[in-house]
DNA sequence: GCCAACGTTGGC
DNA sequence: GCCAACGTTGGC
């Protein structure tokens, strides 16, 4: 099975590449995740998958670099603390309703690709992104993922 | 299981 | 800060 490809959303306030990229070879858990869809993703990722890390709320939205993903899905336990901003009072420790995996950072790109750019390429008019905003965690086609790589 | 109300996201 | 899009909740 080849390794597939991602979008991971973060607002830069919250959480940058530059906070990944600090984070090193322990790389860093992508929690917090409360969507069904964006879960299920999650849940389809693979140790060794890449994900595109994308800016959000922010001034410039773009793509700004690349991670690895490092661990497969396991259990959110942040949606059993209840001081936890991710607390999920439907879970429980039998039933752990989301996910994480970790994530390491990969590469910071010189030039990020930003979505005024990527909304005006047709090659990319396809992608989750532009199509649906809200959504965390999205695939990115093969084709896309060169193509983003050609243009960065 | 429908659907209105409500909350959140995120570009602008 | 506005507002469109859309996911979630809960009454019936």
């Amino acid at each position: 099975m080849s390794l597939s490809i991602w979008l991971l959303k973060t607002e830069p306030n919250e959480f940058s590449i530059d906070d990944l990229k600090a984070k090193g070879a322990h790389g860093e858990p992508w929690d917090g995740i409360r969507n069904y869809q964006a879960r299920n993703f999650l849940r389809d990722m693979k140790e060794g998958d890449l994900a595109f890390i994308y800016h959000s709320a922010c001034e410039t939205p773009a793509i700004v670099g690349l991670a690895t993903i490092i661990r497969s899905a396991y259990p959110d336990q942040n949606a059993l603390k209840p001081t936890s901003k991710y607390f999920d009072e439907k879970s429980t420790p039998d039933n752990i309703r989301w996910s994480m995996v970790d994530i390491q950072f990969k590469q910071k790109f010189a030039n990020p690709l930003t979505l005024k750019q990527i909304k005006s390429d047709p090659a990319l008019a396809d992608m989750k992104l532009v199509k649906s905003s809200r959504l965390s965690v999205s695939p990115v086609s093969a084709f896309e993922y060169e193509h983003i790589l050609g243009l960065i």
